[in-house]
DNA sequence: ACCTGAACACCGTTCAAGT
DNA sequence: ACCTGAACACCGTTCAAGT
């Protein structure tokens, strides 16, 4: 039998692309072997476990998006917002290692990376002390929380939010009910509205 | 052997209660039928499995929100405001469940009594269509997206958070990070600011 | 150094059998 | 009508054994 000498990257770049198309559920560490064609429990000679090898897929998903916004020189309200909306469109992208996001941020080199950069560009717009915290801690709990729960049940989350709004028998809900694509849209929509009302209250406005 | 004679609200009530000091994936089943002296498949005589038993013990969560906050005829804002608070308060008292919230709003009524709460407090607002739908949704996302967000990992979730802040070298949040009750009191307060801020961009400023 | 394969201690759930 | 208890098809993980 020839050695197939995997390395971290094997597993989580064939455990990130099975997601695509399955639940995280359906990510067992047997099917995982069979993807590498390797033995279920191969895994262990490169992680502790599974919830390790999850963490490592979450940090390589936040490279991506330091990846997607670059550290050019731009003002800080600017490479806040587009840091925010790249670690959407990432998340919406992996729904359901989005939705696994864990709070163990101790082995996310990445996670720590962006959250230095967003505490720079908060800082450079003129906060400081509590004021600042406060205010990281609201765009990082808005973005990362609201997105996680836009998410939930994906890839049928917006045929549900569908679903419920036929339900609220309001003719405005009732009405936009009928097309998922308008209520996924309304989604993003009011996304990105909450997220300028945040920053602008935080930064001042700058449109 | 006497009779049980057990109803859904037993095992209801036992699931939320164990919650209270138990971690989700330690609510077995096998569990749930020793806290009420009984088999570990006795519970599916009153639940078709456990993911609905698991949705009637969030609806029940939900209902105690409908419960705090009693329909008596305040202004839309302060109701609003009232019931994410109320949702809030409920979520970190149980945040094991909260952090389980699903999407099968189907079979909780309770939930669509909250939204439609939430509708007609927005309309009395003077909101309608497409701008109706977006404020809804809005405050949605963020008060349930931020909430799950903050309480993940509970009950360990703000040692966890305050450790993250020690990472991030910046003297603000060092210094917070070293008491992790300012960390709690610090996610708080920038939830219900952000809170007040999407309101009052939504309703119009009442204070 | 890395992988195998059997084994362990669990899960949720089904179903025939009891009362 | 409700509960029992054995059984099934799974999990993640461990560990001695291979190469």
């Amino acid at each position: 039998m020839a050695r197939k000498s995997l390395s971290q990257s094997d597993f989580i770049e064939a455990g990130t692309e099975y997601l695509r198309d399955h639940t995280l559920s359906e990510l067992t560490m047997r099917v995982l072997g069979d993807l590498l064609g390797v033995d279920a429990t191969a895994c262990y000679r490169h992680f502790s476990g599974k919830a390790e090898l999850l963490t490592a897929m979450l940090d390589t998903l936040l490279g991506q998006v330091l990846e997607a916004v670059p550290e050019v020189v731009t003002a800080p309200r600017e490479l806040l917002e587009a840091q925010c909306v790249a670690m959407r469109r990432v998340m919406h992208d992996n729904p359901q290692l989005a939705t696994a996001m864990v709070a163990s941020e101790g082995q996310m080199p990445n996670a720590l990376k962006m959250a230095r950069r967003s505490i720079a560009a908060l800082r450079s717009g003129g906060l400081d002390g509590d004021e600042l915290i406060r205010s990281y801690q609201m765009i990082e709990s808005y973005v990362m929380g609201a997105t996680q729960f836009d998410l939930m049940e994906a890839p049928h989350n917006m045929e549900i939010r569908a679903a419920r709004y036929g339900m609220f028998e309001d003719p405005a809900f009732v009405r936009a009910a009928r097309s998922v694509r308008s209520v996924a849209a309304i989604t993003e929509e009011s996304f990105l509205a909450g997220l300028r009302i945040l920053l602008d209250q935080c930064l001042g406005q700058s449109r």
